[in-house]
RNA sequence: GGUCCCAUCGUCUAGGGGUUAGGACACCAGGUUUUCAUCCUGGCAACCGGGGUUCGAAUCCCCGUGGGAUCACCA
């Protein structure tokens, strides 16, 4: 038995999590749960400026939507790894830190942010890629300003490693700069607080997103620096919107709680999450949870960006929405009815439903789908069938009245009544019970005719029936 | 611009020295049907280009082109 497996899904709460970040948090949560190894969380909040309130929540009820639950994280119980908020582990980094500064790994740097503006662009004006060096830094104070602890990159072989999804990458160390490993508010930067955490708690597989991979060797500079093994990388495809740029909040990037408010189910979104960038191999297209934590390996994940594509993620939420039982889809369905369908009772809304299920793409669809069964639907008479004039039309409704006083409004009897009188008067099934359809919900488009007249009943039906014959 | 990466239908992808290059979404057509949807059947549609290597390349190599990522006291 090899080295246990650990891995981290490090949120920071400067935002709300969107479909590309929660994609992360999914490979390593399947990677853990295939390898029955450890799905960490921890929260990156070194950023203070840019905090947002409610953003740990927001992530937090992300993934258990999802049900990417973790076995470590803050909320749970403690363990000799946490805490897991970065904000609680300063002492940790600061005795890091002063361990390499003692190394002479890092130095103090008091260059002041006007100056590096400055020196970027000249280097922007040459041309020049620009790169922090000690020769350019501000090593001693001239006043009482703050300082930055800054990683002295040495000159030296390639940095290498072996990417578990990319192959070898090699970086020559010239292009590497100075990077900040203490800010001068006494924060970490990520590249330090991650690599010290992850060290420390033991990660074994860091699988983060490609843009990742540019700082990765950093990262291996900072573990070198300390003696440390490096964990083992692999970096998941970007994801890429409909115009092929990284995902991100200009293309109105959803976060994950936006889709739970659009009533698609945690089951579908992950089913579509997992197929971008990841396949294994067959023609299966819709998994289980189970199916894909068994399915799971990080030799299958692509290295190639992967476009979201919202079309087939409605398509795979309407085949989980189809495949729920009556029961199990109406227990989903609680905030999505209508306002309207608040004084009905279960019973008929199910029955409402039964009717729409095969229809709905997500469940937000649902009042669009059935409002008509909860009030009377305003009639737009230019829906009406063209090929019947007023007096026809109304003489229709006026027999299908008569016809319909004495029916059961079983399915069959209505059948067999409309049915009857199309005969009986040499008309057009299509033409008749598109008018009934038009008048009884208000739209071209809806569920089976005697379904819909048999849900909703004979007292609405026949009401719907005689209120138009006023308006024609 | 520097560095790095990527490249099979519009999209997600399978495959990979010899295949009719497979599946799915979307789209189109037909069937079922009272409309829509579901369902069934069929169709359209791809190996970025050029050189090599090879008996043979979409597959391996090189170059080009295109696209992407990244170059912060943000993560």
């Amino acid at each position: 038995m090899s080295k246990s497996v650990r891995v981290r899904f490090p949120p920071s709460p400067t935002g709300y999590l969107h479909v590309g970040n929660v994609r992360s948090a999914l490979f390593n949560y399947l990677f853990a749960r295939h390898a029955r190894g450890a799905f960490i969380v921890r929260i990156e909040d070194t950023d203070r400026e840019r905090l947002v309130p409610d953003a740990i929540t927001h992530i937090f009820d992300s993934l258990s939507w999802l049900g990417l639950t973790p076995d470590e994280g803050p909320g749970l119980p403690a363990t000799t790894y946490g805490p897991y908020v970065q904000s609680e582990r300063l002492k940790l980094y600061h005795q890091y830190a002063e361990e390499l500064l003692k190394k002479g790994e890092l130095y103090k740097d008091y260059t002041s942010a006007e100056r590096l503006t400055e020196l970027r662009q000249e280097a922007q004006a040459k041309k020049q890629p620009f790169r922090f060096t000690k020769q350019l830094a501000q090593l001693e104070p001239i006043g009482d300003e703050p300082y930055v602890l800054r990683f002295r990159v040495k000159l030296g072989s390639d940095v290498i490693w072996d990417d578990a999804v990319w192959g070898e990458q090699r970086w020559q160390r010239e292009v590497l700069d100075d990077f900040v490993a203490v800010k001068s508010d006494g924060y970490p930067t990520y590249h330090f607080a991650n690599v010290v955490d992850d060290h420390l708690m033991e990660i074994s597989h860091v699988i983060r997103a490609a843009e990742w991979i540019p700082s990765t060797p950093k990262h291996i500079l900072l573990y070198e620096a300390f003696g440390w093994k490096p964990p083992t990388f692999a970096h998941l495809p970007t994801v890429l919107g409909t115009d092929k740029a990284k995902l991100s909040k200009r293309h109105g990037a959803k976060n994950v709680l936006e889709y739970r408010d659009a009533g698609y189910l945690p089951e579908a979104l992950v089913n579509y999450l997992a197929s971008l960038g990841f396949n294994d191999g067959t023609t299966k297209e819709i998994y289980t949870e189970a199916e894909l934590i068994k399915a799971f390996v990080l030799d299958r994940v692509q290295s190639s960006p992967a476009v979201f594509d919202p079309e087939r993620l409605d398509w795979i939420n309407g085949v989980y929405i189809r495949s729920l039982s009556l029961d199990k889809l109406y227990a989903r369905c609680d905030g999505f009815w209508p306002a309207v369908a608040a004084k009905h009772d279960a019973i008929y809304k199910k029955r409402v439903l039964g009717l729409v299920q095969e229809r709905l793409k997500y469940l937000a669809e649902l009042p669009e789908l059935t409002s008509f069964f909860f009030s009377d639907p305003a009639i737009d008479t230019k829906l009406l069938p063209k090929q019947l004039d007023a007096a026809a039309t109304r003489t229709i409704v006026e027999d299908l009245i008569a016809a319909l006083e004495n029916s059961d409004f079983s399915e069959a009897d209505l059948e067999k009544r409309l049915r009857g009188y199309v005969k009986t008067h040499d008309l057009k099934a299509g033409q008749v019970f598109g008018l009934v359809r038009v008048i009884i919900t208000g739209q071209t488009a809806a569920p089976g005719l005697f379904e819909t007249l048999h849900v909703l009943g004979k007292k609405t039906s026949l009401w719907r029936l005689q209120a138009i014959t006023h308006i024609l």
